[in-house]
DNA sequence: AAAATTATTAACCATTTGGTTAAAATTTTA
DNA sequence: TAAAATTTTAACCAAATGGTTAATAATTTT
């Protein structure tokens, strides 16, 4: 019973707004006024919560980082799986959280690159480490028979495959479907096989022929 | 002889300065006085040669937008090469590319997704034709043994290989070589040909196993 | 219910910023 | 070389913007 409509407390209609327009915008083209319109409250309120602009940024940022940095770690280091199962539950999951958050690559991907020394920061604070990387890299290339820096440039590229076609959606969906985004979606869609498809597939290639062209 | 110091034309120096402030900051992060600090000139001569920051900034978007869209399509269609030769090119080109232009990529993805609307208007007025892409997918697509959807998909992983390294690159050289540059420029010099390695085995992985994991 | 604390607002402020103007310097033309 | 044009500059302007303040409203405490 009782299904009144949920008045969100004023911090949490901020941080709402403010993700949604940070992430659309950037730190340089958001307005406070314009996040205080988004969440219904007077301008001030901002900084009676958050001090700054640059402060209530950094809130927001921190958390979409995390995001974008989701637990993966785990899947590739599982040994119920074989690699074929990790990587098709790796790239599962990667391409389901973009879209869900399909604007989360392109908002990273600018402000990282707009401040660089921020991510230092923020990667020692966070769940982020690179030494069980080193531990993936090394699990991997003894499943796959590929050597550690193999391994990290296979990582990548996967990781590429799968943020790219979300950070460049206003050039794929305007250069390769003339601007249809129904078929940009559908693209979007076969992503999750196609993309595991290909690095199944280029490891069996390499196992077979070794070198030659 | 007579190696005197050419004093580029004012133009020039403005559009030289723009590029390194706007490549770096985008529209919204890059302030005209610094533009024109850059170029050595008074703030107003921005205005007497471009208008106003929208038209300088368009005139330095639309020549970045080519660059990032380079000629790689006749590599693509030449019948002069196998489609694994096609490949080698191809990539080589584009990461020579950005090699060159390491701002390019995160500039164009940051301005794209900035303003989509803008995307359509430069694509029909410049030489980047999706129709020859259609040809692409065909002429690949008979080559390899591919569906055009599959070639699509290939593309986009290539392109994605390629770029995402470079938009990236402040994520990668933290989280991958805990901000070692060194390390980061040396997986750059080696992508080139781990990228094509990676395209050309998937290529052959699929016409040996066909479907079965 | 009075006092104290917390939340919210309208009005305001200082700085930044894109852009203008009118005069001066330079170059070109006649 | 004088006039006409183009180029360059310093000073200025209006709007936008992040941030503050002081008063008011709402809530919590005593």
């Amino acid at each position: 019973m009782t299904p009144q409509k949920i008045e969100k407390d004023t911090e949490g209609k901020i941080l709402e707004a403010a993700k949604r327009v940070f992430t659309l915008k950037g730190l340089d083209g958001a307005r406070m006024q314009e996040i205080a319109d988004e969440a219904g409250i007077n301008k001030a309120l901002l900084h009676y919560y958050f001090r700054s602009k640059e402060k209530l940024f950094m809130t927001i940022f921190r958390v979409e980082l995390n995001n974008f940095f989701p637990r993966l770690i785990p899947i590739l280091l599982s040994d119920e799986w074989t690699y074929v199962q990790k990587i098709r539950h790796f790239v599962d999951e990667y391409i389901e959280l973009f879209l869900k958050n399909p604007f989360l690559p392109a908002f990273v991907l600018r402000e990282v690159n707009r401040n660089p020394q921020v991510i230092a920061h923020f990667i020692v604070e966070s769940d982020i480490q690179s030494g069980k990387l080193k531990e993936v890299m090394r699990v991997l290339g003894k499943e796959m028979g590929l050597s550690s820096n193999e391994v990290l440039h296979l990582l990548i590229t996967t990781v590429s495959a799968c943020i790219f076609p979300f950070a460049g959606k206003p050039i794929i969906e305007q250069v390769l479907f003339n601007g249809n985004s129904d078929e940009y979606n559908q693209f979007l869609q076969e992503r999750k096989t196609m993309v595991a498809d290909f690095v199944i597939c280029y490891l069996k290639g390499r196992q077979i022929s070794n070198g030659n062209e």
